[in-house]
DNA sequence: GATGGCAATATTGTATACGATTTTCTGCAC
DNA sequence: GTGCAGAAAATCGTATACAATATTGCCATC
């Protein structure tokens, strides 16, 4: 075995054509080239993909499950918008887990898992550098990775894909409530982590790690706006 | 405020019928009333619930994603059977959240909260001195409900979620590879967690969840049995 | 009698059709 | 011009229909 981050699950290949449409989408929220709130219709996802609205519908079912999109009893779908509390339920959430899978990913770390992941961060850092839409989503996406791969590591695909969830979510948070140009996370502070368990020093790589959460949460401006319509502004 | 579980989100009630079925299908499988394994087509799950393959569809999806049933591609779905090694990660990633969910709990719990818990124990416990199959599927259901109402508790409708999931999910486990008759995990123990909590001993809260999760894990016999089919007794 | 392939059957994958609900537009009354 | 009612349009909820794939049974053949 060359690296604990072989447990990729074989998959049946072929994705049901709904799995793809939905890897799509999810992925154009998560690279945060559709915004919160922007309308997801059945019949347009239907058409976009040159498919029925059987399998567009599916497609955002499976989105809904997984809170990037929300969709509204006869009114259709839309992509998440979350609110303030519900940011705040995602880094707490990401507090509480991501010590734990780094606690575990330590423990099954191989030398090729620590080179990939230095390899993630220094294709994070070229990203960093470079200028464009394009460098700015790739970045986005490769900071995310940081975290996904520890979630790899700790070979649990169960926190792996609980992982993926909140990774995801928390793009749409920053998307919505971010402040700061620099959209990535502090990239020197994946660097630290990576160093702190190389040196197997666990529970400053903990320390590490949350008081990054805490970092990437400090950038947010956690307040109502951008109201979605003059409904919600008003309601509650 | 009266408790913080009072953050039960509104929904728009009526659900929309797949969503019925899916919560139907959910209880009679964490009940084990369907043993894993069982095959669910889509043909006799509309008809059961006299919708249409397509809601009776939309329902097996939507347990998929929860991972109480598989769905394999051409061939249907299936009451999940959890391998001893995702066995072994649903009780690891239990380990990993439930101390952390219940340090969360225990910092917004209220007077109330803990009445609301003891009530819990106590129809717990009653039901564990009845005999007879509906009252032990009602204890399995009890005994699963303390770890959810902590999460609940929480208020962290995120980590709720996935608890409610791991859960689930744990029955599952449990019914395949439990060897002890009394298929509660330790009643007493979650009544030590409660005390603990109460006079906040938190650490000792914290260290009993451990136990408590690994005494329910050492119940478990983890070896591959009852053949799901011939394929996967011989190719492995 | 065992084996391989073909037909029949059953089941899932996807598309289309129709009814229900919501939204939007229009026109009339005030 | 404002406001409300009703019609028209758009969109979702569900059912049905058809195509693709897998399973099963049968028969010819060796």
């Amino acid at each position: 075995m060359k690296s604990a981050a072989k447990a990729q699950q074989a998959e049946d290949s072929a994705e049901t054509g709904a799995q793809q449409i939905r890897d799509a989408i999810r992925e154009a929220i998560v690279e945060r080239r559709l915004s919160p709130g922007t309308k997801l219709s059945e019949s347009d996802v239907g058409n976009l993909f040159n498919v029925s609205r059987t399998l567009a519908r599916a497609a955002l079912q499976a989105l809904s499950y997984e809170g990037l999109v929300s969709v509204e009893k006869n009114r259709g779908a839309f992509v998440a918008y979350p609110s303030p509390e519900e940011a705040r339920q995602i880094f707490s959430a990401r507090r509480l887990v991501e010590p734990g899978i780094l606690r575990e990913a330590a423990a099954r770390i191989t030398p090729d898992d620590i080179a990939h992941l230095r390899q993630l961060l220094l294709e994070e850092g070229r990203l960093m550098s470079e200028r464009g839409q394009t460098a700015r989503r790739a970045e986005i996406k490769a900071s995310g990775d940081f975290h996904l791969t520890l979630a790899l590591i700790s070979g649990n695909s169960i926190m792996q894909r609980f992982m993926e969830e909140l990774v995801a979510r928390s793009s749409l948070v920053i998307a919505l409530y971010g402040q700061s140009t620099a959209s990535s996370c502090g990239h020197s502070e994946h660097g630290d982590i990576i160093s702190a368990i190389e040196a197997n020093e666990l529970d400053r790589a903990c320390q590490l790690m949350l008081h990054h959460i805490a970092h990437i949460e400090a950038d947010l401006d956690l307040r109502e706006r951008k109201s979605l319509g003059l409904k919600e502004a008003f309601e509650l």
